[in-house]
DNA sequence: GACGATTTCTTCTAAATATACGAATAAATG
DNA sequence: CATTTATTCGTATATTTAGAAGAAATCGTC
């Protein structure tokens, strides 16, 4: 093991996030996507974690937005996904469905 | 968080090599079952550790089979998933499949 | 237009969990 | 008892957790 373009459950999600997102992804709306989809609220401190760590690893690029114009707010981190990222993630989606392929699951797909 | 239901991926992966594998899952073979399909070569004591960790939430059962017959070989300690196990692991992938849907992505499904 | 209140977003810290490896151990057969 | 197959163990590393703290922006008021 110990490869990096290995991804965990919580990092496919925030890819998957992430591209959905596109170009607004930050990591308080990336949090809520996940939240909203899947039902799991993840704390910041595991968001923000995780959107490093994936940085590091090139599968994601940030950079700084501008002043928002509504009420309050820091300026946010706007998070793309890379070439890189998308390979990767692509293919930890493919062996998930290649563990899946052929079971009788009552999952959206199998 | 920390709820018993959630899975991470590999322990997804190890349900779904169980459930693939049925009734011959033990953990040599629930190994080779996820080093087949996807291409990944998780340590004895990896499988092992989840395994008993899954058992321990009630997502699976083991018993411990019968000799075998052909040569060497200690007892297998065989798995199946249970109920709670098969809800737990449809919960996960629903949850993955609704971060999927609708993303163009050149994967099997999407 | 300065000030503090308010809002939104990110960072930080420490502890709990999970994963990784592979050597060691156990149990079966020829 | 040598060989084979399977499981357990010990220890190191990495990931995830939670939420409080901190930073940066706007609003309302004077």
């Amino acid at each position: 093991m110990v490869d990096v373009t290995d991804l965990t459950l919580i990092e496919q999600q925030t890819l998957l996030g992430i591209m959905r997102l596109h170009p607004n992804a930050y990591g308080v709306s990336i949090r809520d996507e996940i939240k909203l989809r899947t039902d799991k609220e993840y704390s910041f401190g595991s968001i923000y974690a995780i959107l490093e760590r994936l940085e590091d690893r090139g599968m994601i690029e940030s950079r700084v937005g501008e002043a928002t114009g509504s009420r309050g707010g820091r300026k946010k981190l706007y998070f793309t996904i890379t070439g890189a990222g998308e390979r990767a993630l692509q293919a930890s989606l493919n062996a998930m469905d290649a563990m899946r392929a052929g079971l009788k699951l009552k999952g959206a797909f199998a």
